[in-house]
DNA sequence: TCTCCGATTAGAC
DNA sequence: CTAACGGTCTAATCGGAGA
């Protein structure tokens, strides 16, 4: 019989978009740094000193920019392709740590520690390694379930004594209640805004109280996850890594714009480019969609504007992955939604109900997209996947860029493009 | 009554 | 100088429509 336990290990990088910015800026390493949201929107990441400075998470950037000024805290616009380049690298890095590794998004990965005899030891040298080849801090935490390392993670983060590291498997019982009590049931995976309220309200604040909680009776006034989460709590795994990534289920692509956009062109233009981009994922998941979905929006924040947000979904009898079939779809969406006299703030597309290409789907006789398109999207992908996406892509006639948002503050790409690197000194 | 669907909600990052 | 609040994705649930 086996009674060790699972080492689940989270490995997060601190302030991750900020770190990425700070790699090719080492000047900015002691000044307060932000990462702002697309279209310059909404802060999504601070450094620890912004953070001290009282600037929240998701604050729009008109609130912050006063208090930015003052402090000379530098802001950037988001640069994904810097931040999924440095992702990579991380992320090979960690897989020598573990045989099972499941990358869980763009900053954490889990990874199976079970059966090292030297754990601890390991969580710190996947910080060492980490820090010395990219810049970049981790923190490890580590427990038997997923739900119980994602909270020793927040513990390694908030206590500077943990120096990073963080194990409920070396502490004893009475410990592991003594930190549960002492963090809240926000900082829980899966407990968010709502339920922490309605958990609140049932008196129950902790995370040593949800652990404790009657089960059967949270079950019924709440949900499967909830059950799940209470059962990660008491040490019990039933979340399990997955190690390769499902092929999603949907693929969206939308934008708010720099500006409103009046013009059905402008819109068309916007959508043919995302289109783009999101067909480009499709195929590089090998799947073809039959279902196409295109919406606008006007600004919901400009009370006194008129309101028109009108979505439109084209079933398609033929399910594909060529960027132009679908990008005409998307016109003909457009077309069929549009009403001038509005003030458009955003616009995207969705592609759903895949299948996997090649199959032609289900109908035997229903049409097949033509090889010789299939053989051009290859060629496409292949020039952009070289050098760079937005290499090659469809073009919609007069492009105008009105619908372009706004990115004034973006780092160079410093990883990506051979150019912004020599520029930058 | 059962099931399937779309829309809505909640959560994560 | 103004006005200014992100983008993707999944799972659960619920109510209505159709079998």
């Amino acid at each position: 019989m086996n009674t060790a336990p699972r080492s689940i290990a989270l490995v997060d990088c601190n302030n991750f978009y900020c770190s990425c910015e700070r790699v090719f800026r080492p000047d900015l390493e002691t000044t307060p740094v932000l990462v702002l949201s697309n279209n310059d929107g909404a802060v999504v990441a601070r450094s620890n000193e912004t953070k001290a400075l009282g600037v929240k998470m998701g604050e729009p950037w008109f609130k912050v920019k006063e208090l930015a000024k003052k402090h000379g805290i530098v802001a950037f616009s988001s640069n994904y392709a810097l931040y999924a380049c440095l992702s990579n690298r991380v992320m090979q890095m960690l897989s020598d740590f573990s045989p099972v590794q499941e990358v869980y998004s763009i900053d954490e990965s889990f990874l199976d520690l079970t059966g090292f005899t030297d754990v601890t030891e390991r969580a710190y040298r996947i910080r060492k390694t980490v820090l010395q080849n990219t810049g970049i801090t981790v923190c490890v935490g580590i427990a038997s379930s997923k739900t119980l390392a994602k909270l020793a993670n927040h513990v390694a983060k908030k206590h500077p004594n943990s120096r990073g590291v963080f194990d409920f498997n070396r502490l004893s019982v009475r410990q592991v209640d003594s930190v549960l009590s002492n963090l809240e049931i926000g900082e829980v995976w899966g407990i968010g805004r709502k339920l922490n309220a309605s958990l609140n309200h049932d008196g129950i604040e902790t995370v040593l109280q949800l652990r404790d909680a009657d089960a059967p009776r949270l079950r019924a006034r709440y949900d499967v996850v909830m059950a799940k989460t209470i059962r990660e709590l008491r040490g019990e795994p039933c979340i399990e890594l997955e190690e390769v990534a499902p092929a999603k289920q949907q693929i969206v692509c939308s934008r708010s714009f720099g500006q409103c956009v009046t013009d059905i062109d402008d819109l068309q233009e916007a959508l043919t480019h995302f289109m783009g981009n999101a067909a480009g994922k499709l195929r590089a998941q090998k799947s073809v969609a039959s279902m196409v979905q295109v919406f606008i929006l006007t600004d919901r924040f400009r009370a006194e504007d008129p309101q028109y947000c009108p979505s439109v979904s084209l079933p398609l009898i033929t399910a594909t992955a060529d960027t132009l079939t679908l990008c005409s779809w998307a016109a003909a969406g457009l077309r069929s939604i549009f009403k001038a006299g509005f003030r458009y703030k955003k616009a995207g597309v969705i592609l759903s109900e895949f299948g996997p290409e090649g199959m032609g789907q289900a109908d035997l006789f229903a049409p097949r997209d033509e090889p010789d398109r299939l053989a051009l999207m290859a060629t496409l992908d292949g020039l952009n996947a070289r050098f760079g996406r937005g290499t090659v892509k469809v073009s919609g006639e007069r492009p105008s860029g009105r619908w372009k948002m706004t990115s004034d503050r973006k780092s160079p790409a410093y990883t990506t493009n051979w150019d912004e690197i020599a520029r930058c000194r």
